[in-house]
RNA sequence: GCCGAAGUGGCGGAAUAGGCAGACGCGCCGGUCUCAAAAACCGGUGGGAUUUAUCCCUUAUCGGUUCGAUUCCGAUCUUCGGCACCA
């Protein structure tokens, strides 16, 4: 029978379809959430889509197979940015362009036959759904987690909006790859910052997360302990305190560096003979872009203040200078410099001559500070620091941290690198921001029964201005405040679509509830996601927003369960065959559309499985198909052919030669692709099923085995080729969905049973093959093993017997 | 610079609580079928030597531990990912 893809796919989608299948079941007596990151409509489906969700549904179907109530829905992160791009360039309404493109993608996916559950669908860009991500800011705002601060936004001039620190990556917007600027704007932020240990903590608890994944976010929200230690500014009453990981070098400050942007570094220098210079290089600094801040290879530069600070401890006086070297929004934003024993604080010393006192010494000899040439970083003991000279550094590091608190000059702190998360976004298509400005009551958060604040259609400028298009929206703007009911304005800004992300996994759980966001009870029923699936790229995005939300909504009783997901898989990405990012600018771009069409949907899914191991990139040829479908039109044959509905009992005892070995193949075989979707090794599993239909081909004993071995491979390629193994289950005369069939098992004793290969070797060299039953006695194997070689019994030295494996024998 | 992962035939890749390196597939070579070709099927295929039922070499490179190392340890090289003045 030849395998005709496009009506068995069709026929099979329509069948799914049209049974529900793949819906919920609400019961969910045995709940299983796998939840892939859904998508963003830019266009169709391409190839790295293709390869997520396919990997998932081989996941899920077999998960069905093991009698879980599945919970596998797909959804659309519907904002964002190229929706109104599409609108400047060709004057497409952004709702339009966006729901025409969901349109597509959804049914290509269709097509794809991938087992979501279509009733739970959400878009994030419906009312339906901003509401309660409305909502959800303002269950932040009230926590007082949400605020507002004028702040030297992440600008990117291209796309004209601010961005979040982790969009920005090397000094680049994340989207549009431009550099990005800073531009001083009053911006919602939210409170991320207050969860940063309860962050940090809830990774030792993920261990279904890939180790990886969890030390981007541990150096993301980057825990560094060590102390705040006061210095007196001399001749003021005002103090500058410093936050350092190395209070052992305390005695060896000869300055101090204080990040431009400090509240006192203008008010230092007012009326001095300093101002002028100091104020320059403020404004300089400012001026320059965050690569060249932040650049490790830029010389470091500073401008001394005349002032000079008084050490608690040593009681010396250190010059204070303003460096732009030091970041403003890190520890207390003033640095204490020790030239000695830190790279930078050396560098900066030697270039405006600063003196330079060495206060810790390496074990085995004494450091001149005329002749250093680095600074030396290491630990090794104190000297020239008082009471605290001769203790090794580490315990200096205590030692001075107690003596500063005795002293009241500082205490013990703990740093976090993570950053406020900045929520708002002056662009149109977005969830607008459901605050209300009121010149009498201030800030006023729209009430809940007042939402969704409806973002306003028809007649909007895009065109980016730097301030948001609803702000010349009159309409919309003007409002009256919810608390005095005087005339007042609405916040004009968006919410960053990583806000509308943040907590969809929670929205699946009660998609259609139009009177909460979701009920606990579903939420609880269902969270935490049991498998989550996606690209890595989101580490410290969406990974750790969805996180501290999902915390965040357990602290205020809406949910029961401490992390969102408790696995977390990374599949790779797809290239092509040169190893570059498909893109349609490059031309590379290869469509599985196409794939699907010309080789049918399961044979291109098999092939990009058998290309590689999910979590590796496949560098994509269409060569890779050639060789699963012969597998499949072989598989198909042999299946349509050799099935009967009927078939005795198979006893394994009484099998013998030839069919008890084929037996056991089909046994193993159980055990080892069950195994490998497990590990989401799918390029192992088809290779075992590959390997399993080469020998039934060439079996040629008992039809009612080969029967039998045929109806579990069957079951076995089901979720890897789901369309057909429906068909192939039901030429074997089965009714029901193969979907609604139990998953095998394998028969463990005939697995264990099976002749075991032993390798004789001699002085660790294979010399001969030996056939055994894996329960034979060890000096029985030995006899065999000599007589096989030829070896006489008085050569041997010695004989290493490992248990099923090989006898080495030594003369 | 720091942290992490990886390096196996012509290619994708398999095998690591240390135990037959190269499963499975692509490609290639030979064959069957055919007037011929394609498709399909069957056989062969890491490299080298050879007296061809034989031997040597081989998992980035060099060393170590071991009866035995792709697997463990150390050094070096390369590639990829992340962080990058975080005091």
């Amino acid at each position: 029978m030849e395998y005709n893809f496009s009506e068995i796919e069709a026929k099979w989608q329509k069948y799914w379809d049209e049974t529900k299948i793949f819906q919920t079941k609400e019961e969910a007596l045995k709940k299983f959430y796998l939840l892939v990151m859904f998508a963003y409509p830019s266009g169709d489906i391409h190839m790295g889509h293709f390869r997520n969700y396919s990997v998932a549904d081989v996941y899920g179907r077999k998960k069905m197979m093991e009698g879980y109530d599945l919970l596998f829905p797909f959804g659309w992160d519907a904002f964002g940015l190229p929706a109104e791009g599409a609108a400047i360039k060709a004057g497409i309404d952004p709702e339009h362009w966006t729901l025409g493109n969901i349109a597509v993608s959804s049914n290509t996916l269709k097509l794809l036959g991938i087992a979501f559950d279509w009733s739970r669908e959400i878009r994030t860009c419906m009312p339906d759904y901003y509401k309660w991500t409305q909502w959800v800011f303002l269950q932040l705002f009230k926590s007082g987690l949400a605020y507002r601060k004028t702040s030297l936004a992440n600008w990117c001039p291209v796309c004209k909006t601010v961005l979040a620190n982790e969009q920005v990556s090397g000094g680049e917007c994340w989207r549009c790859h431009n550099q990005v600027e800073k531009k001083e704007m009053e911006q919602w932020f939210v409170r991320i910052t207050d969860y940063s240990q309860q962050l940090l903590d809830g990774l030792d608890t993920l261990d279904g997360w890939p180790e990886n994944i969890k030390t981007m976010q541990r150096n993301w929200i980057g825990r560094s302990e060590g102390t705040e230690i006061d210095f007196q500014i001399e001749g003021t009453d005002k103090k500058v305190t410093v936050f350092t990981t190395r209070p052992d070098t305390v005695f060896g400050v000869t300055f101090m560096a204080m990040a431009p942007e400090h509240p006192l570094a203008k008010e230092l220098v007012i009326g001095t003979e300093y101002e002028k210079d100091v104020l320059d290089y403020i404004k300089k600094s400012q001026l320059k872009t965050d690569i060249d801040r932040t650049s490790t290879v830029r010389e470091k530069d500073g401008v001394f203040t005349g002032r000079y600070v008084i050490n608690p401890l040593s009681g010396e006086k250190a010059q204070l200078w303003i460096g732009d070297y030091v970041l403003a929004s890190y520890g207390t934003g003033v640095v204490m410099g020790v030239p000695a024993h830190d790279t930078r604080d050396f560098a900066f010393a030697k270039k405006y001559n600063v003196p330079i006192k060495v206060v810790i010494n390496p074990k085995d000899h004494e450091l001149n500070p005329e002749e250093m040439t680095d600074a030396y970083t290491e630990e090794g003991i104190m000297v020239n620091s008082g009471e605290f000279s001769g203790l090794p550094s580490p315990e200096g590091i205590v030692k001075v941290s107690e003596a500063v608190e005795k002293l009241g000059v500082g205490k013990r702190t703990v740093n976090y690198k993570l950053r406020d998360w900045l929520v708002s976004r002056q662009r149109y298509w977005g969830a607008p921001v459901p605050i209300v400005h009121c010149e009498h009551c201030g800030l006023v958060p729209v009430d809940e029964k007042d939402l969704p604040v409806l973002l306003p259609k028809g007649d909007i400028d895009f065109i980016p201005k730097g301030r948001s298009p609803l702000a010349d929206c009159e309409e919309f703007m003007n409002t009256t405040c919810p608390k005095c009911g005087r005339p007042a304005k609405r916040d004009a800004d968006t919410l960053d679509t990583f806000v509308c992300s943040s907590w969809y996994h929670i929205r699946y759980t009660d998609p259609h509830n139009d009177k909460m966001p979701f009920t606990k009870e579903n939420a609880d029923k269902w969270c935490p996601v049991d498998m989550y699936i996606g690209g890595s790229e989101h580490a410290c995005m969406h990974l750790i927003y969805f996180r501290f939300v999902h915390k965040f909504l357990k602290d205020k009783g809406f949910l029961t369960s401490y992390e969102p997901a408790t696995r977390l898989f990374n599949h790779g990405m797809v290239l092509d065959s040169k190893g570059e990012i498909m893109s349609k600018s490059k031309g590379n771009v290869v469509s599985p559309i196409k794939l699907m069409k010309e080789h049918g949907v399961d044979p291109t899914r098999l092939a990009m499985f058998f290309a590689s191991p999910s979590e590796k990139e496949v560098l994509w040829s269409d060569a890779f198909i050639v060789g699963v479908k012969r597998f499949t039109s072989r598989f198909f044959n042999i299946c349509s052919e050799k099935t009967k509905k009927n078939i005795g009992e198979i006893d394994f005892s009484k099998l013998t030669g030839e069919d008890k070995k084929f037996y056991v193949l089909i046994e193993k075989t159980v055990k080892k692709v069950s195994e490998d979707i497990d590990k989401f090794q799918y390029n192992t599993a088809i290779s075992a099923l590959m390997a399993f239909l080469n020998s039934a081909e060439k079996y040629s004993g008992n039809d009612d085995l080969l029967s039998y071995a045929l109806k579990k491979a069957i079951m076995l390629i089901a979720p890897l080729a789901p369309h057909m193994a429906e068909e192939l289950w039901s030429i074997a005369g089965e009714k029901e969905s193969i979907f609604k069939a139990h998953w095998p098992t394998y028969d463990e004793e005939a697995v264990a049973s099976e002749l075991i290969t032993m390798v004789i070797q001699i002085k660790g060299k294979v010399k001969a093959k030996i056939e055994v039953s894996p329960d034979m006695p060890e000096d029985e194997v030995k006899k065999i093993a000599l007589e096989k070689v030829k070896i006489p019994e008085c050569d041997v030295k010695k004989i290493i017997f490992v248990k099923g494996r090989l006898v080495n024998i030594l003369i």
